[in-house]
DNA sequence: GAAGATTGAGGATTCAATCTTT
DNA sequence: AAAGATTGAATCCTCAATCTTC
């Protein structure tokens, strides 16, 4: 690994640990969120009907299907989000925000969002911001060609057809 | 949040927890180490003696005074790394590596790199790595000139020096 | 009292095993 | 058998409390 290479990756890692460290941190004082859980919460609200297959949540959270399901529980018993068995597809299940879980994340959106501003892009250019959409949707592409997009425990050629429908989120 | 910063935020966001997970998955199975004490390993293996004081290892790794402490914990029960007393400040601890876990990541190394090198570095322009260390170098300014260098739970006064003297290390 | 570090409990993550439906 | 999802055990991280030394 040359001099810049090593530079730019310790950069890289330390500034993720610490912006997911202070934003967590400030997420769990007003909000009693996780960013992990923050991030679950936002997908739903995305998603029609505020409502998503387990295993198509997992893949736009970057998690595994076993810790979002994890996760999920969680945010069940805590009145968030709940979970109900596909009716056309028997396996499958979806998971959906609640109203007490939209107005957790309606709360705390904005004080993140500002947390976000404050510690990452209001000290970038916006010429910063297209040169990080270019290189991290360039790994993203690698990574998923790579079979690194799904989750080490899930099969690699079964998910190949979501995987391409929900490439577009990333590219 | 504009639309370009989202969507560099997410793309960034899903970058490093995919990036982690196949680093770390691919870093269990060769060496049994995870990413975090791959890291933490790599400081020490860097400093004079292969030693250093635990309060400094925390500032260096990005990590809590509490996590690394039940980090190096475990590295000590596996024997790769050790703790003793310093002598001239009795409240400081030296953690050290020892030969068992210079060897585990001098094995560790180069296939590590190689991973490294094949999912993210091979695919970016010399420009495109200097843009990141411009960007993320910034950040880390900011984020130590918050106070958010330092873990949430150490006292923020008394760890100024030691900033200032470890901040050379980002910049 | 504050710095440096550790501990224990509770929550989160991983991994392998399992269960159901197709 | 494979997809979709869950579970339990082991490990990891966070947080608050503690302990020792200065």
């Amino acid at each position: 690994l040359g001099d810049e290479e090593r530079r730019a990756w310790q950069c890289m890692v330390a500034t993720f640990l610490l912006l997911d460290s202070a934003l967590g941190h400030q997420l769990q004082q007003e909000s009693g969120l996780s960013t992990a859980h923050f991030r679950i919460l936002s997908r739903l609200a995305e998603a029609p009907k505020g409502s998503m297959h387990m295993s198509d949540l997992a893949i736009t959270t970057s998690s595994s299907q076993s810790r979002l399901s994890h996760a999920v529980a969680r945010l069940e018993e805590q009145g968030w989000a709940l979970r109900t068995k596909c009716p056309e597809n028997g396996r499958a299940v979806h998971a959906t925000l609640t109203k007490s879980g939209f107005r957790i994340l309606r709360d705390a959106v904005p004080v993140h969002v500002r947390e976000v501003r404050r510690l990452f892009f209001d000290n970038l250019t916006r010429e910063q911001v297209r040169q990080l959409i270019t290189i991290f949707s360039r790994t993203l592409k690698v990574l998923s060609d790579e079979g690194y997009a799904i989750p080490p425990e899930a099969t690699v050629f079964g998910r190949r057809a979501d995987l391409d429908r929900l490439k577009k989120a990333f590219t």
